[in-house]
DNA sequence: AACGCGACTTAGCAACGCACTA
DNA sequence: TAGTGCGTTGCTAAGTCGCGTT
């Protein structure tokens, strides 16, 4: 049965991604949901405040009045529903596995290793993991080299930081000459360290708090504001709201209706009475003197002297250097983003009900500091105060805050290249390596579980054969009107499938055609098995096209479950899992030894593609895609003569060295023999270019490689062909990879 | 069980900036 | 020397998932 799940080239390529733009999506969502949504709320509950908790009840007791029939028609109540199915399904489900096995300690034996020890998410056992589980693969070599000696603070008892000689390694490589000076720095190895057990994540931290947005600088007097043709002086408040909404003139949003509502209704709120009174119509401000303003700055900004644009280089330096490093745990780590974010128009992914809103701007007030007791606080700016300053160790961020558009809270963090970043990164690939060795026995029995006569096991299981096959997300539910109307895999609603029995000469074929995250859109025609198929037409029985597919599931059901048949399981590991397998298998089948470096990394290219188009990265194509490829093929066309030139060249010279046999002229077609070899492998080497560029078009490949892909399959293939790393990562993914950089070898396996 | 929240990962895009070219 | 093209970095939205509460 896994050869189902190899995700071959079929199945990667298979489905036509046929999103794109931005434009694209927004008009699919458009017709494919707003109507729904629309409709659905106004038949569902005739009117009114359907909102009211107190209606809540009433909503219970409909729902239960049909709770029975899976088949009647049932809305927007599958909440209520599934909860009371819930209850009694659940009590079955107990039973029922303890009798037919589902759980069955036997499984369990047949991987006792993986079952018993690490369990990725109780720290406790990651320091048995790692020795259990690499030591034997990645012998950390680098550490005898020299015989550092650590000072470990992290844990009380063991013996402490590791201060490596440096950890050139790598970067020698290639970047050696240039390197030489700039690399005095020793780096931690903090993968060769233990780690915490307990939940705490750090036993000192030490940093400068936030950097805040600069002060609002008001325009100056000359550029106007006009209302309904007539110059107008906004008060400051105003006037800074004003000029988010101006410098966003030229973006199609600023059209759209939502966004000028919630911009225009947000506005007000900040407007003195006066404002208020007169400044009653969107339509009838005048924005554009104010866009010609920032329009003029911005070019001013690129026009600017070498001498001002370094100044700003250094101040900006400068503010790296004081606030973008902490000391965690006596080493210095480097912050992912210590300036607060600066207020602006709310703009969401996708038709977001919210674009357009005010995002307030955020005072020390706001502001929630982290450190550790022992360290020195950072200090509010004069005359302010923090909100609150706390010493949890349990958490790893330094500074939180509130944002006001979704109530969410946002917060400061260290770099991935930190050592708590890093470690989580590791143990994240240890799981998808375990799920690995229990993969078999999981698909095994959610094939079992398609043929269960409880409706819920069987939702649970074709939901997972999904996640698996097709690497679809979880999919939580969400809040209506709160967000973008997206979806994963618990979440589908009827209307994102079509079943085919039969399309395009395959049997039992199921159309996706759904937004996922971030409002990208997910199109894909997969033949699935008979089972699955007519377990989907039952789900979709009596359902009106906005229920919800699996009624009978989410993601915290589904990932109970997965809990239960590996310890750390969640739907995510199979991304994981399923696009690191993919990489490494695709590497196997695509890399020929033969081939010179860019071929090679071409096949790499091609590898990552597999995996970024299961796992549906997409991006716009780049505004300047055609003329970018236009000029490479005139560069390709250029090559071509080139070589038609040099092989001429070449053949008389040949024919002269025929007449003439002397030394000379032999060597002169040794030189032209060369000359051709040359132009023919820069040829190659721009149409692999081209291949790589075209096939990429639509694909992003940063995403899978910077959180799917152990980077260990990628260093251990760099090492088995020659490859310098550098090729694959530039210096930021070397930084957050350099455990991977440093331990995997060419044999690793994922 | 469901909710709501908190913490943390994953995501695409736009701005930046640097090397190369015209 | 300015302009281009393109990779890199910054930004922050949008997910996942676990936990405590109700």
């Amino acid at each position: 049965m896994s050869g189902d799940h190899s995700h071959n080239e079929d199945q990667i390529m298979g489905g036509s991604r046929i999103n794109d733009s931005h434009k694209h999506k927004d008009k699919y969502k458009e017709h494919k949901h707003k109507d729904y949504k629309r409709d659905k709320e106004k038949s569902k509950h005739g009117n009114s405040d359907y909102k009211d908790p107190s209606d809540k009840k009433y909503k219970d007791k409909e729902k239960m009045k049909h709770k029975d029939g899976s088949t009647e028609k049932n809305k927007d109540k599958h909440k209520e529903k599934r909860k009371e199915d819930k209850i009694k399904l659940l009590n079955d489900k107990v039973k029922k596995e303890k009798e037919n096995g589902f759980v069955s300690p036997l499984h369990v034996k047949s991987e006792p290793e993986e079952d018993f020890y690490h369990s990725p998410k109780h720290e406790k056992s990651l320091k048995r993991e790692r020795d259990e589980d690499y030591d034997s693969e990645f012998k950390p070599k680098k550490i005898k080299t020299e015989n550092d000696k650590k000072v470990k603070k992290r844990k009380p008892g063991d013996e402490g930081d590791i201060k490596p000689k440096k950890t050139k390694t790598q970067k020698e490589v290639t970047d050696g000459k240039k390197k030489a000076k700039k690399e005095p720095e020793e780096k931690w190895k903090w993968w060769e360290e233990e780690r915490y057990t307990d939940g705490v994540k750090w036993k000192f931290l030490e940093h400068k708090g936030p950097v805040f947005a600069p002060p609002y600088e008001p325009l100056p007097s000359r550029v106007k504001f006009y209302y309904d043709g007539k110059p107008m002086r906004l008060s400051p408040e105003a006037e800074e709201v004003a000029t988010f909404f101006a410098k966003m003139l030229d973006h199609e949003y600023t059209t759209k209706d939502i966004f000028r509502k919630n911009f225009f209704k947000d506005w007000r709120k900040e407007m003195t009475a006066e404002e208020k009174a007169t400044i009653t119509d969107l339509k009838k401000c005048n924005f554009t003197e104010m866009s010609e303003y920032f329009k003029a700055q911005s070019e001013a900004r690129k026009a600017m002297s070498k001498e001002e644009k370094q100044k700003i280089k250094e101040e900006n330096e400068r503010l790296l250097q004081k606030y973008g490093y902490c000391i965690m745990d006596n080493h210095k780590e480097r912050i992912a983003n210590f300036r607060i974010e600066p207020p602006g128009l709310f703009r969401g992914r996708g038709d977001h009900p919210k674009m357009g809103m005010l995002k307030r701007r955020i005072r020390p007030e706001d502001i929630i500091i982290n450190c550790s007791k022992d360290s020195k606080c950072p200090e509010p700016p004069p005359g302010t105060k923090w909100k609150e300053v706390r010493h949890d160790n349990k958490v790893t961020w330094l500074v939180s805050w509130t944002e006001n558009i979704q109530g969410s809270i946002k917060y400061i963090m260290l770099n991935p290249s930190s050592r708590i970043k890093g470690e989580k990164d590791w143990q994240k690939y240890e799981t998808a390596r375990r799920l690995k060795k229990c993969v078999d026995r999981i698909r095994a029995q959610y094939r079992e579980d398609w043929k269960s006569k409880e409706m819920r096991v069987r939702q649970r299981a074709v939901a997972l054969y999904f996640i698996d096959k097709l690497a679809l997300r979880a999919g939580n539910e969400k809040e209506e009107g709160e967000t973008a109307d997206t979806v994963g895999c618990c979440s589908l609603r009827v209307e994102h499938i079509n079943l085919y029995p039969e399309n395009e000469g395959q049997e039992y074929v199921v159309e996706f055609d759904f937004l996922g995250k971030d409002s990208i859109r997910y199109y894909n025609k997969v033949p699935v098995e008979k089972r699955v198929f007519k377990n989907l037409q039952l789900f979709m029985e009596n359902k009106e096209p906005d229920d919800d597919l699996f009624d009978r599931l989410n993601t915290s059901i589904l990932n109970k479950h997965l809990q239960e048949l590996m310890d750390g399981l969640t739907a995510k590991v199979f991304r994981t899992y399923n696009a690191s397998i993919t990489l490494q298998q695709q590497l196997k089948e695509l890399t020929t030894a033969d081939e010179n470096i860019p071929a090679k990394i071409l096949s790499y290219n091609r590898a990552n593609r597999a995996v970024a188009i299961l796992c549906n990265h997409q991006r716009a194509p780049p505004k300047t895609f055609e003329k970018s490829m236009q000029n490479l093929q005139a560069k390709i066309d250029a090559k071509k003569d080139q070589l038609s030139d040099a092989k001429r060249e070449l053949k008389s010279a040949k024919a002269d060295a025929k007449v003439r046999k002397d030394e000379k002229t032999k060597k002169a077609v040794e030189n032209k023999r060369k000359a051709v070899q040359r132009i023919e492998e820069q040829l190659m080497k721009l149409e692999v270019q081209a291949t790589d560029r075209e096939e990429n078009k639509q694909i992003a490949l940063g995403t899978s490689k910077l959180n799917y892909l152990d980077p260990r399959i990628s260093v251990a293939w760099c090492k088995k062909w020659g490859i310098p790393v550098e090729k694959i990562y530039n210096k930021t993914q070397r930084e957050k990879f350099a455990w991977a950089i440093d331990m995997a070898d060419e044999d690793y396996e994922f």
